[in-house]
DNA sequence: TCCTTTCTTGAACAACGGGTCAAAAACAGG
DNA sequence: CCTGTTTTTGACCCGTTGTTCAAGAAAGGA
């Protein structure tokens, strides 16, 4: 009963990301956001409640992408380094391919508030340790596998390589493909 | 001729810098920057024209200082690695030290306006490269002391340890120092 | 001393920020 | 076809933003 919404708040959530992604939190106004959802800014408040309502939704969306996403390459076929080189390049490839270079989203959201706001901090650590954790999956699965020598502690390497991709998506924004590419290279000499 | 200063432009840059480090270009006021400066709005903008132009003086200083904190650090005896791992120790060391996790003044520049600005992209990489090139020195010398292996590249391992030191200040927000020098005994590996 | 010059101060400015609200609109059930 | 309920819409609110400006204050030179 009552009137029906005329837009899918998932798809919202979805052109929210993008937004916030490509110009920061402080730098996204309601305005802005009701132009990039075609959804009114009363609308869009009655629905998410406040800007950071949204903000906390695109981000969590972000994150369960970039799980996923870690996910399927890693499960592809390859030596465990052929997948982390695999995992390292293409978001190096993703980042240069956009127009304007707006890296990852939550390594503009740690810089911009890590620090500020506990809430998002927590939300950062949760996204940063559902990746690790498929990162050292993988590294074990190496180690049984035998193209992982057994001294390299899965663990600590796994946080390394996630570190690595954090520097990676902070360089996309100064650096081109190539010098991008080398870093890659001396990365992967540790597994 | 003219009535004097009241205040030393330098020491405003300074304070200034350390405003901006702390919350971030778009969540720095002119009000915040006169209150935490001691110099009324006009002046400010009387001697230096813009937040902007303030801004880029600013980044201009901390690039200058993490040029020669690098430098300090590892002119100082011992071997390449221990050297590095001194540096990347230190500033992990001083981030965790703060009582608001504020990161790389130079890397939340480049998440905030890094693809977004022009000129701010340019002084970035300026930044960057004098880093680097402190970096790379001193893993030539290493080659030549004989404490570095001859197959290391030395500009790319520097460019890699630089970009280590990027995403430790990303991870520094949200992790504790534990974590981050675990991470930097990986990465030393690579020497 | 008065003038010129350079600075400081505080008020003023238009635009925009995040957010609210009253009124109208679109449905389901009775 | 009302009624109750939920959305939409657009106007509106107040505080803040980045910036400017007129008036006055502090110096040196004529």
């Amino acid at each position: 009963m009552g009137r029906p919404r005329n837009f899918e708040a998932d798809t919202v959530v979805e052109r929210a990301m993008e937004e916030f992604w490509t110009h920061g939190y402080a730098n996204t106004s309601p305005a802005q956001l009701a132009e990039a959802t075609g959804v009114g800014k009363g609308s869009l408040y009655n629905t998410f409640g406040s800007k950071r309502q949204l903000f906390d939704q695109a981000l969590a969306r972000y994150g369960r992408m970039g799980a996923e996403l870690a996910e399927e390459i890693l499960s592809r076929p390859g030596t465990t380094r052929e997948c982390m080189g695999a995992y390292l390049r293409e978001t190096v490839d993703s980042d240069v391919a956009q127009p304007i270079r707006r890296g990852c989203m939550a390594v503009n959201t740690a810089a911009e508030l890590g620090g500020h706001d506990l809430e998002i901090t927590r939300a950062l650590r949760a996204i940063e340790e559902r990746i690790v954790a498929v990162l050292a999956a993988r590294i074990d699965q190496g180690r049984r596998d035998g193209d992982v020598s057994s001294d390299v502690n899965a663990r600590a390497t796994a946080e390394f390589l996630f570190n690595t991709s954090a520097g990676l998506r902070i360089m996309a924004k100064t650096n081109d493909a190539r010098a991008l590419y080398r870093i890659i290279d001396v990365a992967l000499t540790t597994l």
